[in-house]
DNA sequence: CCGCTTGTTTCGTTAAATGAAACGCATAAG
DNA sequence: CTTATGCGTTTCATTTAACGAAACAAGCGG
């Protein structure tokens, strides 16, 4: 045991993320991945099966289980960042009458962990838990806030073109996360999906750290430049609300 | 070891969920909660710290983490309950233009892992993560089909009176839980908030065990005898849909 | 029928995890 | 100001709980 830490407590959570990461695997693939014998897998997977963190989605693979979704649930009512976009990604929502999201860097992917979206009938669907690559589309506003270590490691040499629009090499990336620094905000035009229009603004924590990211994303034909105007500045202001909730206060401090 | 459970993954989980259950206390009376020595409490707090699925609310006080948030939310996408209730609910909700709700049983409450708003006005706030009694208003209808051993240990015998309609002791409730396992579903007219109409109706796992109920809640103004009955007969329906899609069958089986 | 996977079980060994007690540091009480 | 009591943290010697390796059972495909 080294420096506190309790060793098999440590390589059962390394078995959680694994499994969260890539479910419906089995003991001996699992403990490849986690680099830990087969019986230790075994034995680990079985005790946080009993407690229903895991359970079994068939005979011999794993998935998270109920205990884990409770946790997380209360997790999000315990969570700052959560309890406080709530209610004004819902106010953000009505007044820009499309779908908002709020984002946070998990791995290399932003990770919508909130959403609001109006009744409208036609908008852009959202979903908490979906993954999007950071390098592309708005999540960019994420990258753009992150150390520079971190956004050398995310973005690839030839990103794959999801649109017409996509940025097509790792140069004009980082140019354009230069860009994004500068004016507080980011504009995506159907990098990610045709026809699709989003904005995100930052959200900055005590450490003025990037803790996650608004957004709001429509239908590319209803969104006039003057309405995206619009829609980035309530977003901004948005964001900075939040941002001031979360302790953080707007100073021009040289790091 | 007993039986291929590793006893500090298993204590871990018990402090995990004493921090859940009861955030922003510290070391020592976490141990005593847990029934584990004050010095393995700090080492396995310590593990879970460092793997950020528990952080600290203070020096020297502790709450669920962000990878306990991360994994939650994973754990929501992996859960059919939820993957398979989100359309219903949103359909639901968008026919009955009021708020909905998806409860499970945990511990002995009815918690709400999700919901669907409409976005007009004046409606029911509902939240997710948010816990309420089994054995008054619409939760009833999750209790009703739960063992009777459980059933006995929830009621308490002089449940406090929240409204002018809570139901006044443990028998009228008992009463009225075979009421509800008779006709399928549950109705409560300002039993937990004045004001407040709601209905519930089961949703039935492959095994015929009841694993949630949907919850249609309304401003009590607005809902007259006909509309109620209205309401009721597409819930009924909805739930219903659920419980086909988690693989449930209608059937008459005697247990 | 055999070989190659799985997941599960056994068992002897050992170091990882533990409990008790000491420590330093607060705040509260005398 | 001093003492007492509580906290979180650290230490250390003890031992038991966790481990790895290997055997076992069961399923599948060739």
């Amino acid at each position: 045991m080294q420096d506190y830490i309790v060793e098999s407590v440590d390589k059962a959570i390394d078995l959680l993320m694994a499994v969260a990461r890539k479910p419906n695997i089995g003991v001996t693939e699992l403990a490849k991945k986690t680099g830990v014998t087969k019986s230790r897998a075994f034995r680990l997977l079985h005790t946080m099966e009993q407690r229903k963190i895991i359970k079994r989605t068939s005979e011999s693979t794993y998935g998270l289980g109920e205990a884990m979704l409770v946790l997380g649930i209360t997790a999000s009512t315990q969570t700052d960042v959560i309890r406080l976009a709530t209610p004004i990604l819902e106010e953000l929502c009505q007044r820009v009458n499309e779908t908002v999201q709020l984002r946070i860097v998990d791995g290399l992917d932003a990770l919508c962990i909130a959403k609001a979206e109006p009744s409208r009938d036609l908008r852009v669907h959202a979903n908490v838990g979906r993954r999007r690559p950071l390098y592309a589309g708005s999540p960019k506003c994420l990258l753009a806030f992150q150390p520079q270590e971190f956004i050398d490691r995310c973005v690839p040499l030839k990103p794959p073109a999801l649109t017409a629009h996509t940025p097509k090499s790792r140069a004009v990336i980082l140019e354009e996360l230069i860009k994004i620094r500068r004016q507080g905000y980011c504009v995506s035009r159907g990098e990610v999906s045709d026809h699709q229009v989003s904005c995100a603004a930052p959200v900055f924590a005590l450490d003025n750290s990037v803790v996650a990211t608004i957004h709001v994303v429509a239908p590319a034909f209803r969104i006039r430049e003057s309405e995206l105007e619009h829609i980035i500045r309530i977003a901004t202001s948005a964001a900075q609300r939040l941002s001031r909730a979360l302790g953080w206060s707007e100073e021009e401090t040289a790091v």
